[in-house]
RNA sequence: CUGCCUCUAGCUUCAACUGGAUAGAGCGCCGCGCUUCGGACGCGGAGGUUGGGGGUUCGAAUCCCUCGAGGCAGGCCA
């Protein structure tokens, strides 16, 4: 059920009925025509364009075509109150009682399901976080976390299949650092050796509850030589970590289902499968890069490796697959990765990335193309960088230095609502000032409270009318008549399904916080008025169904919108 | 130097249904309402050359070009 999308269906309709009874002329961009939400100054509930867009082709001025469509509009859609033409052309139409009592049915009739779009079912493949597991994650890492997972919720809210992943960069430089950083650890605890501070490590505290863990589990009895033990330690460690990764995206309500090991794909040969495959097909070859411009030349030399064309499919520059040491690169695991996605045959891929990775869309949308023969899209949404101020000045924040603000540390004042809930009130796209101090202040006056307390109102007046909220009600040729307050709110309702199916289609979650505020700001609006005018209130003589309808279809949207968000609609506050 | 992202009200917050009507919210500011079906509330006001300039058309914050500002990234880190 949607509104717009139902109507444009049944406007095409009637003009191509029109058209074969030459009333009027259909130009070839018929999908232009659409239903659109009137400006806030018009009382109208929709507006359609068509009359703008049939003009050129029918040699007449928008308004003439309009009036010609307010004719056959009347008569053929009996729900339509009314039909007016306005500003350039467009036409504002308005239902009538009959409809949006019968909507107001449908709505809570569908209730966990209003606003799921009746589209084809795809398979996705949704990968996010996927942060080194070296260490329980930041605040940084929070944005990407919340917003793949709440495009999962989106995807099976309109019924898809989803599996949501998460790739564990666990072979690589960085694991090298981490797990040297546990071993020195223990050391410092089972021999009393000074932690060195003339190596590369990880300063953190997690490493030594690390390193204390190791020690617990007895897996390791002698821990005299790093090079006998270290694939032993890095098993162990690097378990250890994701448990500590797993809990705080628990934290946040965050569930993957796979988990993908870069070193597996490794050790089971994806990597040179891959390679080979592509060396074929002459994407990866032996050859030199040139020094980036601008890039200080002291530190380069030039040197033949292993590249992968990615140029031919739109990246800036082939890309290396091989380190000097005959290890592979980052890029090349993740190659393999990729080819194992696309093995596993989603409709969709998509990769939720942070901006400091931005540059590395195109080598991975490039290999996609070059595994897939062009037939996979893979789309990756760059989450921007959130930028922490502590106290208004710049918080920089490091994982050497072991000095940064985790997620636990943030959920612990904050609370997991309101941390999604604000990450997901802005645009993906758009950089995010993060002030910790602030936001911990003002968490009182956070919009995810504004939005939950309208739900707890709502509940709070089912309670006293010791009427269940959980039963559908529904209205049956009820006299009453719904006031414009009332067709305000269910106007937006019937927004809802518009919201979800841009944020799906866009993919862009944050729509769905802002329709939420929207909502919750035109029930507190008319609850209010009851404060002056008794005749507004809820609970009142009459004791009409409609009104306590229209209630419990706000909340069983608000319920759903926060469902997909992942934040708790608390029955009392 | 090159690529990507961003620029909208006083603002360290952001919308604008993807080309539609008089560009809207939040915070802050000013002025009100309510001895409540729960004040974690509501109403009103001031505040704008959508970073500058040009172009495309019935119509531009939105698309194209250009200039400016900020951010991120640029093989042997991930």
């Amino acid at each position: 059920m949607n509104l717009f999308i139902d109507y444009q269906t049944k406007i095409l309709k009637l003009l191509k009925k029109l058209e074969s009874k030459e009333i009027i002329k259909i130009p070839k961009k018929i999908n232009s025509i659409t239903i659109e939400l009137p400006p806030k100054n018009q009382e109208a509930h929709i507006s359609c364009n068509a009359a703008m867009l049939l003009a050129k082709e029918n040699n007449q001025k928008p308004i003439e075509v309009a009036k010609i469509l307010v004719k056959h509009f009347t008569k053929d859609f009996k729900e339509f109150n009314s039909v007016e033409i306005a500003g350039p052309g467009f036409l504002n139409i308005s239902f009538n009682q009959k409809f949006w009592k019968n909507y107001l049915n449908q709505v809570i009739k569908l209730n966990t399901k209003y606003g799921s779009n009746k589209l084809k079912k795809k398979k996705y493949n949704i990968e996010f976080v996927s942060a080194n597991p070296t260490g329980p994650l930041h605040v940084g890492h929070c944005r990407g976390a919340v917003l793949g997972d709440t495009l999962a919720n989106i995807f099976t809210f309109n019924g898809n299949n989803v599996t949501k992943e998460y790739y564990v960069n666990d072979y690589g430089g960085q694991i090298k650092i981490f797990v040297n950083s546990v071993y020195y650890r223990i050391l410092e605890i089972i021999k009393n050796e000074p932690f060195p501070s003339n190596l590369e490590l990880y300063p953190g505290d997690y490493i030594i509850d690390i390193a204390k863990e190791v020690i617990k589990s007895k897996s390791i009895k002698d821990f005299s030589n790093l090079k006998k033990i270290f694939n032993l330690l890095s098993k162990k460690s690097i378990s250890l970590s994701m448990k500590i990764i797993e809990n705080n995206l628990k934290m946040l309500g965050i569930k993957h289902d796979n988990f993908v090991y870069e070193s597996n794909l490794v050790k089971n040969n994806l990597v040179n499968n891959v390679i080979k495959k592509l060396k074929v097909k002459n994407y990866v070859y032996n050859g030199k890069l040139d020094v980036p411009k601008g890039e200080q030349t002291k530190e380069w030399k030039q040197r033949d490796q292993l590249l992968f064309r990615s140029s031919l499919f739109g990246d800036d520059t082939d890309r290396p697959l091989q380190k000097i040491d005959g290890s592979w690169t980052y890029f090349a695991g993740d190659m393999a990765y990729h080819s194992n996605k696309i093995s596993r045959k989603f409709d969709i891929l998509i990769n939720i990335l942070g901006a400091d990775h931005a540059g590395y869309t195109k080598r991975i949308i490039s290999v996609t193309k070059a595994i897939s023969n062009n037939k996979v899209d893979l789309i990756c949404k760059v989450s921007q960088l959130v930028k922490l101020f502590k106290n208004g000045e710049p918080f920089k924040m490091s994982k050497r230095k072991g000095d940064y603000i985790t997620i636990e540390d943030l959920i612990n004042e904050v609370g997991a609502d309101a941390t999604r809930f604000i990450m997901l009130n802005r645009s993906n796209d758009v950089e995010f000032d993060f002030d910790f101090k602030k936001v911990t202040e003002k968490s009182k006056d956070n919009p995810v409270f504004y939005v939950q307390y309208a739900y707890a109102r709502i509940n709070s007046v089912f309670r006293s009318l010791k009427v269940n909220l959980k039963s559908n009600l529904k209205i049956n040729n009820e006299k009453y008549l719904l006031n414009n307050h009332e067709l305000e709110i269910l106007k937006k309702i019937a927004e809802w399904p518009k919201c979800i199916n841009l944020s799906l289609s866009k993919l862009e979650p944050h729509r769905i916080p802002f329709y939420l505020y929207e909502l919750a700001t035109l029930f507190h609006s008319y609850w209010t008025l009851g404060n002056v005018n008794k005749e507004y209130r809820f609970i009142n003589e009459e004791k009409n169904l409609t009104r306590l309808a229209l209630l419990q279809a706000v909340s069983i949207v608000i319920k759903n919108g926060m469902t997909i968000l992942g934040v708790s609609t608390p029955e009392k506050m």
